[in-house]
Formats: structure tokens, C-alpha cells, sequence
DNA sequence: AAAAAAT
């Protein structure tokens, strides 16, 4: 490849840049941290001891060689202290973690956990993000005698009821298992005055609303929320507005923008030469460490063997590896001892790894907003990233999504020594070659989604569908006969003269009302 | 279509 990388910097030498998360790094060198401060000579730079952290909090900062808050950790840590509930709009990177972790200690230390009563809970949508705010909270917290549980999938319910038993100051949990241990007894939220819902735009995509709905049920009303997104799409909005109170709104850094430091380029060849271009591809790089992205689990398997057969030091992450193996890949490839890290989009999001010099989608992955997190994994902390995506002639429309997203066009790179290819003219096959052209029945079974005439005869006697209830509710006045679909879902109120079995005298009231759209969270004092 | 998360 060659596009346009002459311009580039010398080198950087491997050793100083390569060192994983600066919480890890130091040793109590307190360098006056580049990171914003190189970027742009903005106003007076804070200070965290301005923040009103107390002194074993602050030393523990000092101590990691931090002097100066990130914007989201400056806005967010005054309102925390204060009380207030705080919705912040921030992608990972842009120190959303300690905008929550460092006033959490500030407000829990001084009393104690009673067994079984978390005081405050963080809702994290991966395994690995909780365990990375975990170790935040191990850092942070070093000189106070605050206690946290990790409450995770994958590992040993017994151990983790142990720890809770003897009682948590703070809670970091994935859903499922949460929700698994209260369902069983071995966990009460009533206690639980502080909650974090991190990543919600991911929960969202990841369909763990429900739960967290469920979750937030079991908590005080009483309480103090704090909720990321890296989003705020309408859905995320609803969601805040049913869990937060008077939310103080902090935003900082827009979504789906490409971060102006990240270098990108495009690679159309055959999807048998995605190997020998990704090798080539790593080779030429100037790179420290790299992060390669495929779409799918068996696809990361076969290509981190590949690469490891071709020398590269390489690991293969995913969801279906076991926990162990995961937590150990990600240690092995944030210190470094790994150089090449293969992986699903469970680490497109959120965690983060510093110094990553390079990103590379094997291939271009099936959502736009999820290449934007992808190589956002990049280009940190002022530093120029590169990030570079391999596609097979047949995925225009993916690339078109991307760009139109971004707003940026991909530049297309050559990768010498393999056949560069051009998109397809192909209209669009999802599934790759072959299959050019088939009988009608394909084209007639598609065909009536675009023109659809509905004939009001025809609207009459079917069920109203989506596509045609609009036709319906037009055609016919509206009657106010419920469907019967509805009544027999049990979505409204049974008659009073029909007894509602199973309760006998003890049927709760609100058996008896209209089932609403979504569950009352908190209602107000 | 794929990935994540509870056993």
C-alpha cells in the first residue's frame, strides 16, 4: 500500500509509545501529561485538584501521573459530588470512566457495605469493560478501604456470593449474571443509592434493555443515577428520561465523526487474497501494535491461526473464547507482549487500549457506526492513527453506508501483490458471487414491497399489517373495538367479572389496569 | 447476516 503515507513521521521508536493504559505504565512519574494538552492550546487547562477530591483520592491520581481532568471528567465530577443525576454524551477515550469512578469513591468512603447490600452498581454491556473499570476502581482507590465485586458471566457464581455476602461497597456487573444472582437471593439493590449505566447506546444494540429496565425497577427511586452513551439517538433519549432525574446533560466530542488523526484507506481484492493482502498490509506498516477486526467469530480463528503460522504475533479474541482465555489475551496484548490482537466487534467498543497505532478491518463490518467505533480505536491522544479495511468487489453498498456516515470518502489504497479490484457492477448480491441472476420467483416474491396497491377490498379483509395500516385507518374510521389478538394477549383489562386465576385473594391491584407501553420505572417522591 | 450476555 502506498496511497499517500510519504508525508508520514519518522518512526516512532517501539519503546516509549507501546506501553498499554497509562494506569498501568506509571509509577508515579508525573509528567505533565501530554495527551490534551499537545492537541490545542485551549483556556486555562484544570487542575483535578480543583475538583474537590479528598486527599487519598487525589494522591492516587497524582500518583498515576495525572494532572489535568479530561473535559468530560472536569464538567461531570463537580455535578457527581453535588448529588445530581448526570446524563453524559461520551465515546470511551475521552476519560468517561473516571468522570464516574472518581466521585463514586468520594461519595462512598467514610461508611461501609452490610452484606449483601451493594452501595452503588455499575451496569457495563461487556465482560471486558467491566473488568476494566474494575481495575479503575482498584487504581483510584488504592489508599481508601473501599471493597467492589466484579459480577460477571463465565466465571464462578460461588466466589462472587462470597464477596457479596461479606459485602460491597461497589458493584460492577454484566446484566445477565446480575439479574441471574438477584433472581436467586444473593443480592438486595435496595441499599443501592448509586447507579451507572455505562455504554448505553451499546446495551441498546445489544438488546439488554429489558434487563436494565428490570434492574433499575429494583432499585430506590431514591437514588442518584449517572448514564453514558456514546449516543443520543430518540431511543437512548427515552431511556434517560425514564431513569434520570433533572440530569445535569454534559456532552463532549460529537458520534460519527472520524477523528481527523486517523489515516484511512480501502483495499478492494478477492476474498481469497484478504489474507495475503492483510499480511502485506502489516508488513509495510509502521506499526506498534494493531487491532484486525473480522465480522465473524470462526473467521477470527482462522485468520489469528493464519497469522501465527505466518510469524506475527498475534490473539484471537471473541465471545465465544472462555473467559479466561479472554482476560489473558487482552492483558497479553495491552502489555504489549502481544503485537496483533484478532478480534470480533466485542472489543470495537469501549475498551480501551493505549497507544493503538493501527486498525485494520479484514473486513468491513455489516453496520456503518460500528466502523466508526472500530477504528476509533485509534488515533488517541493527539497521536496520528491509521486505520485500513479490506473489501470484496461485491461490498459497495457497505463502504457507501460508511461514507455517507462519516461524511469522508475512504481513500482506495493498492496492496502490491495482490490483484487490486475494482466494485462490482453487480447491483447488489449480499451473499458474494455467484447466484447472478435466478429465476422470476425471487424477483416476483420482492417485487410487491415497492408499488404495493392496496385495493380497500383487499385492506378489509386482512389483519391490519404494517406496511398497510396506515391504508386501513384511512379506509375505515377508526372503531373503538379492540382487536381481539390483544385481548387474547392479556394486554387489556380482563372484565371485573372474570377473576384473574392464580392470585387467589391476594391479586394485586395492578393486575387489574391496562398494561402500559413500558414499565413505570420511578415514580417521583 | 453477526456479535454480545445467564446456565
Amino acid at each position: 500500500m502506498s496511497a499517500k503515507k510519504t508525508s508520514s513521521a519518522p518512526a516512532r521508536p517501539a519503546k516509549k509509545a507501546v506501553t498499554a493504559s497509562p494506569a498501568t505504565s506509571t509509577d508515579g512519574a508525573v509528567t505533565p501529561d501530554a495527551p490534551a494538552a499537545d492537541a490545542e492550546p485551549e483556556q486555562a487547562q484544570p487542575l483535578f485538584s480543583e475538583l474537590g477530591l479528598s486527599e487519598p483520592i487525589q494522591r492516587a491520581i497524582d500518583e498515576m501521573g495525572y494532572r489535568h481532568p479530561t473535559p468530560i471528567q472536569a464538567q461531570a465530577i463537580p455535578y457527581v459530588l453535588m448529588g445530581r443525576d448526570v446524563l453524559g454524551v461520551a465515546q470511551t477515550g475521552t476519560g468517561k470512566t473516571a468522570s464516574f469512578t472518581l466521585p463514586m469513591l468520594e461519595i462512598l468512603q467514610g461508611s461501609r457495605a452490610r452484606a449483601r447490600m451493594p452501595r452503588s452498581l455499575i451496569l457495563e454491556p461487556t465482560r471486558e469493560l467491566a473488568l476494566q473499570v474494575a481495575e479503575n476502581f482498584v487504581n483510584y482507590g488504592k489508599h481508601l478501604k473501599l471493597t467492589h465485586a466484579l459480577l460477571i458471566g463465565g466465571e464462578s457464581m460461588a466466589e462472587q456470593k462470597e464477596v457479596l455476602n461479606r459485602g460491597v461497597d461497589v458493584l460492577i456487573a454484566t446484566p445477565g449474571r446480575l439479574i441471574d444472582l438477584f433472581e436467586r437471593g444473593g443480592l438486595l439493590l435496595t441499599q443501592t443509592k448509586l447507579l451507572v449505566i455505562d455504554e448505553a447506546d451499546r446495551m441498546l444494540d445489544m438488546g439488554f434493555i429489558p434487563d436494565i429496565e428490570k434492574i433499575v425497577s429494583m432499585l430506590s427511586p431514591l437514588r442518584q443515577t449517572l448514564f453514558f452513551s456514546a449516543t443520543m439517538a430518540p431511543e437512548i433519549r427515552r431511556l434517560a428520561d425514564a431513569f434520570l432525574r433533572n440530569p445535569k446533560e454534559i456532552t463532549v466530542s460529537r458520534p460519527s465523526s472520524v477523528a481527523s488523526t486517523i489515516e484511512t484507506g480501502l483495499a478492494i481484492v478477492d476474498a481469497k487474497d484478504k489474507r495475503r493482502a492483510l499480511r502485506k498490509l502489516l508488513r509495510e506498516a509502521d506499526m506498534q501494535n494493531a487491532i484486525v477486526f473480522c465480522n465473524r467469530k470462526r473467521d477470527v480463528d482462522v485468520l489469528c491461526k493464519s497469522l501465527i503460522k505466518h510469524g506475527f504475533s498475534a490473539g484471537a479474541l471473541h465471545g465465544d473464547l472462555a473467559q479466561s482465555v479472554r482476560f489473558s489475551t487482552l492483558e497479553a496484548f495491552k502489555s504489549g507482549e502481544l503485537k496483533i490482537l484478532v478480534c470480533s466487534d466485542i472489543a470495537a467498543r469501549g475498551i480501551d487500549i493505549g497507544g493503538l497505532s493501527h486498525v485494520f478491518n479484514f473486513d468491513l463490518p455489516f453496520h456503518a457506526e460500528d466502523y466508526v467505533h472500530r477504528i476509533g480505536r485509534t488515533g488517541r491522544a493527539g497521536r496520528t492513527g491509521h486505520a485500513y479495511s479490506l473489501a470484496t468487489p461485491d461490498e459497495e453498498a457497505l463502504a457507501q453506508a460508511i461514507e455517507k456516515l462519516t461524511g469522508k470518502p475512504i481513500p482506495r489504497i493498492e496492496v502490491k501483490g495482490v490483484d487490486n479490484l475494482q466494485w462490482s457492477d453487480e447491483p447488489r448480491s449480499t451473499n458474494g458471487r455467484r447466484k447472478s441472476r435466478k429465476s422470476n420467483a425471487d424477483t416476483a416474491a420482492a417485487a410487491p414491497v415497492t408499488p404495493a396497491p392496496t385495493t380497500p377490498a383487499a385492506v378489509a379483509d386482512e389483519p391490519p399489517r404494517r406496511g398497510r395500516r396506515q391504508a386501513a385507518a384511512t379506509a375505515a374510521p377508526a372503531t373503538s373495538t379492540p382487536p381481539r389478538r390483544e385481548r387474547e394477549a392479556g394486554l387489556l383489562p380482563a372484565a371485573p367479572d372474570q377473576p384473574i386465576t392464580g392470585f387467589g385473594e391476594d391479586m394485586p391491584a395492578f393486575m387489574r389496569l391496562p398494561r402500559r407501553e413500558k414499565p413505570v420505572i420511578a415514580a417521583d417522591e
